[in-house]
Order: C-alpha cells, then structure tokens, then sequence
DNA sequence: CGATGCCTTGACCTCCTTCAACTTAAGTGG
DNA sequence: CCACTTAAGTTGAAGGAGGTCAAGGCATCG
C-alpha cells in the first residue's frame, strides 16, 4: 500500500477545515484527532475521536469536499494514503481497495452501533470501554488486571460527542467512581478489564 | 458491475439476523428495508432505514458475520452483487471496488452527521427531510411544492431509530403541525421543500 | 363484530440541562 | 519562587424536556 509520512502536528493544529477540498485519506500513527462540527449557535458537535491505527477521511471521499473540522488533541502522527492513480498495476490496485473496504466495513460497524443509550451511565462505560481497547495500558496491581487510560480530550468533548453535558459526563464519573465501577484522577482512568470489554464481539453470537 | 436479482421479499421477511455469516453485498430495488438490533431488555433499537440505491451489508462485510436483523417493511425488491473472486479482470475488479467505495464514503457521511440533535423536533425534521428526498414524491398545491411522505415505518420505529420514545414521536409531529411545518394524516405526510432541505449540502460551505 | 395494532392524549415524575459559583491545575511574568 | 491569569473540572440549585404509565380512539383484518 501506498503510503507518505508528514512531518508531526503540533496541539490544536487542523488536518482540515469544513469547506477544503478532499486531499485523500490519512491514517493516525499516533495521537487523537478530534473531528467535529459546528452547530448555527456556535456550539461543537463532535463526530468522531480517531486514534493510531484509524482511517481519517473517508467520509469526504465521495463529495471531494471536508465537511467537518479536524484538529489535533496533543501531538499527533499521521500518513498519507496515495490513491491509485489507475494507471499503474490493476491487481495492486484491487488488493488496495479491498482492504480500504474492509477498514470502512470496520468503521461502519461501529458507528452503527455506537448511538445514544438513554442512559449517560452506559454511555459512558461503552465510550471508556472503546478507549481502553484503543489507547489504555493494562496494569497489574493486586493481582488484579486493570487498564490505565490517558484521556486525550476534556470533559466538554466527551460530552459533545456522546450527547450530554460537560457536567453530566462529570457528575456520572463520579457516580461511576463511588459504584466502584472505575478510578478517576483528572485526565487518568483506572477501571478492570472485564471479559465484557468485548461486549461488542460477544454480542456476534447466535441466539 | 455483476448484479443477481432475487425473488421480492413480502413484509416482514428477514434479509438477514444476527449470527448468520455474510451472505454478500445487496442493493435495495424498491421499498424499504430495516436494520436493527434488540437490547438486553428486548427492546428495540433502530440502524438504519435502507431505501431505493442503498447498499446493504457493508458493515458485516470485515467480520463476515451479520450483528443485526433486516427485516422488510412492506413489499421489497433486492439485488445482490457478486463479490469479485479475485481471479477475475482485475481492472474490473478495482472499479468495483473503488465504487463500493464512493458508496460507503456517502453512507459514513450520512451517519456522522445524523445523530441526536437534542432536540426532538429538529431531529424529527431532518429525519423527514431525508425522507423526502429519498422516497417523497413532489406535490403541486396552490402554487407551491409541497412533498408528499409515505412512512413506511410506525412512530415507534421512528422513535427508535432516532432515540426518542414513541409518544414524544406523536406530539412533535403534532407540534410541528400546528407550527405550519407539514402536515401529517397518519403515515402520509405532506412537507414543504424548502431550499433548506439541501442544509447538508449548505453547510459544506466555508466560513 | 370483536380483536389486534397503531396512534393519540393526559398526568406525573425523573433525569438532564442550565446557570452560577467555586476549586483546582497549569502556565506566565515579575 | 510566588502572585496572577486562564482553562478545566467540580458542585449545588432550579427548571423543564422527555420518559413512563395509563386510558382511550381509530383503523384494518379475521
């Protein structure tokens, strides 16, 4: 696969803004790009939290035009996919598509599952859940196995992408925290690793 | 592209449910088909309504395993495509691919951007918007286009797609109503097209 | 004609939002 | 090193939007 590293963003910096034209699509090395937009009375709807590994971008594919903003939370690492020009090789070419849909399969799959559960408890939990796969480091204290997560976006993020308040998001971390459920401390995150982390995997099963 | 065309599927019949392997990639003919998937407590929740042109199956295309019911609402017609073997052409085989693609660029699109808006009523309209688009057929009245909405879905399906519960479904289509907005005679709906009602493609603009 | 879904409407109550004040943490410059 | 500034996080109180429960209306279908 094609591929074409850039030089790092630095906090805050954008990938895009709504309006730019598509410049093909980008993977995160390492770091959290935030993408969200803005609402007519200036408030940020975040869409999405991309981390190393995510495809970034296709969703402007097809328009050739970004719709959202793409800003760097902390420093972050990304690579460029060059898009086959046609003219080379055609079965690189099919191999290349091919797993670019599996990816957008993958993304799909996600964002299907992924909308409001009435309840910011369970929301919440499901989020965390989603960044200990992502971005947390397991960690063996008292024998047992917890997942430590580095939050890369504040509270008010958290809320605007899940569809609550920044207070709310707050208020249920600390409910969370007394029901024993996770540990906080600002930005860090302690909570088990239960067998239900894959709750998304399980739930494939016949019933 | 290589298209199989399949018997109609009379309403109520299954596409597909949970824990069956993926069967291939289909495109929706005509009617309307939903996605959805039950909560622990059996409850209900709404993924997607596919229509005319949509793609379906995409997100079972990584894991090869469906995670949701597709269940037809009223009579539906389908096509499957064939998935290239890989010993084809492969010229072919990348055009294929790179308009899967397009496809799912357009459906992620849709996705980011249709989340819960807060409000109900706002919700509700674009919902309808979409619809309108989608399956309205245009009306002239009194000199004015008007859209003319057959809901192939109940108000319960409406609310669990878009997170509300069935009676704030009822009373936002009755306060949108005698807000002059559309008009509503059970599954019928008549709504204004408004400029607006391409705010999707608007807002692409820069700023 | 009763039965079954679907839709509608009312009343109540919970939970989340909003507003506001305060605390904490992290820079920044004297 | 410490006041000052600023952003992020926390906590409390009040109000309202939407959920839930319940009852009734209105179709279609046997």
């Amino acid at each position: 696969m094609q591929v074409q590293r850039e030089a790092p963003l630095s906090p805050g910096a954008f990938l895009w803004r709504p309006g730019l034209s598509f410049q093909g699509l980008a993977i995160v090395r390492s770091g959290c790009v935030k993408l969200y937009e803005e609402s007519a009375n200036g408030e940020e709807r975040v869409l999405q939290f991309a981390f190393a590994g995510d495809l970034l971008g296709l969703e402007a594919l097809a328009s050739q035009k970004y719709e959202s903003h793409a800003v760097a939370l902390g420093e972050v690492l990304i690579c460029r996919l060059e898009t086959p020009t046609g003219s080379g090789d055609h079965a690189v070419d099919a191999r290349f598509y091919q797993r670019l849909l599996q990816q957008a399969s993958r993304i799909l799959q996600q964002r299907m599952r992924l909308s409001r559960s009435g309840n910011p408890a369970v929301a919440l939990l499901a989020f965390l859940e989603l960044l200990a796969e992502r971005i947390g480091r397991p960690v063996e204290s008292n024998g047992r196995r917890h997942c430590d997560i580095q939050l890369p976006m504040s509270r008010l993020e958290m809320g605007a992408y899940l569809g609550y308040a920044e207070e709310t998001v707050c208020r249920t971390l600390l409910r969370l925290q007394q029901q024993g459920r996770l540990q906080v401390r600002g930005r860090r995150i302690l909570m088990e690793i239960t067998p239900r982390s894959r709750a998304v995997a399980a739930s494939t099963e016949p019933r």
